[in-house]
DNA sequence: GCCAACGTTGGC
DNA sequence: GCCAACGTTGGC
């Protein structure tokens, strides 16, 4: 089924830290209450990062970027490998069955939203983290108390237009003065989590762009008209 | 390849 | 439970 190279690169085996059952997640307690908000939160829309160019990490390619996603059975994969608390939860506690999310391609020339996926398998345990082969393998989870969770995420299409992180940028700084849907767009807010909530009105906001043309065409070099 | 930002670990 | 040291993410 669900092919498993997926990225969300991350860190290698953990140390062992135990105790309670939870250990390690309260360790970034920052703002406690913008954490409780989001626990008791729903979001329906999501925006997932991969990368999409090859990258040798202990000897395995973490490449994953849209292209391979068509290319799985069923243009189905599982989102393994995510080792981070924040996106855990996420995953496992609040993506459902036919939420929409962008795959946003990282760690590459031009990062940005490359196209639609939706999640048609709701939150159970990564293998990965129990196999030593694994480039995500933890020793401190036990099989019968798996510590991390994948959702399964299906291609829908590719955007219109890739939608570049530096128009993004644009658009939120924009925002920020001005007022508008993308003025605390977690993609800059929480610049470093690999899935991340979007709200509605900033996912149709984002989706509304591929209709448009780029604020600044530099940032789009592949769509450069070039031909006559 | 650099490095800022930020998450995690572990000593105290 | 604080916080310094360390590790990772990911843009640039």
């Amino acid at each position: 089924m669900a092919r498993d190279r997926k990225t969300a690169r991350k860190s290698k085996a953990k140390k062992e830290v135990n105790g309670s059952p939870e250990a390690g997640e309260s360790a970034a307690k920052k703002s406690k209450v913008a954490e409780k908000k989001e626990e008791n939160s729903t979001y329906t829309r999501w925006l997932m990062k991969s990368e999409p160019d090859s990258r040798i990490e202990n000897g395995i390619d973490v490449k994953f970027g849209i292209e391979d996603l068509k290319k799985e059975t069923n243009q189905t994969a599982c989102w393994d490998g995510v080792r981070n608390y924040q996106a855990r939860n996420f995953m496992r506690d609040k993506m459902k069955k036919g939420h929409k999310a962008f795959f946003y391609h990282s760690n590459c020339k031009v990062p940005g939203i490359a196209g639609i996926i939706e999640i048609v398998k709701e939150g159970y345990a990564d293998h990965t983290q129990f196999d030593k082969k694994e480039l995500h393998f933890d020793s401190s989870s036990k099989v019968d108390k798996p510590k991390w969770f994948m959702v399964d995420v299906k291609f829908v299409r590719m955007t219109k237009r890739f939608i570049s992180l530096p128009e993004l940028k644009t658009i939120h700084l924009k925002h920020k003065t001005e007022g508008g849907p993308l003025a605390n767009v977690s993609l800059f807010t929480k610049a470093r989590l690999s899935v991340m909530p979007l709200t509605e009105a900033e996912y149709d906001f984002i989706l509304e762009l591929e209709n448009t043309d780029p604020v600044d065409k530099s940032c789009t070099p592949e769509t450069t008209p070039s031909d006559t």
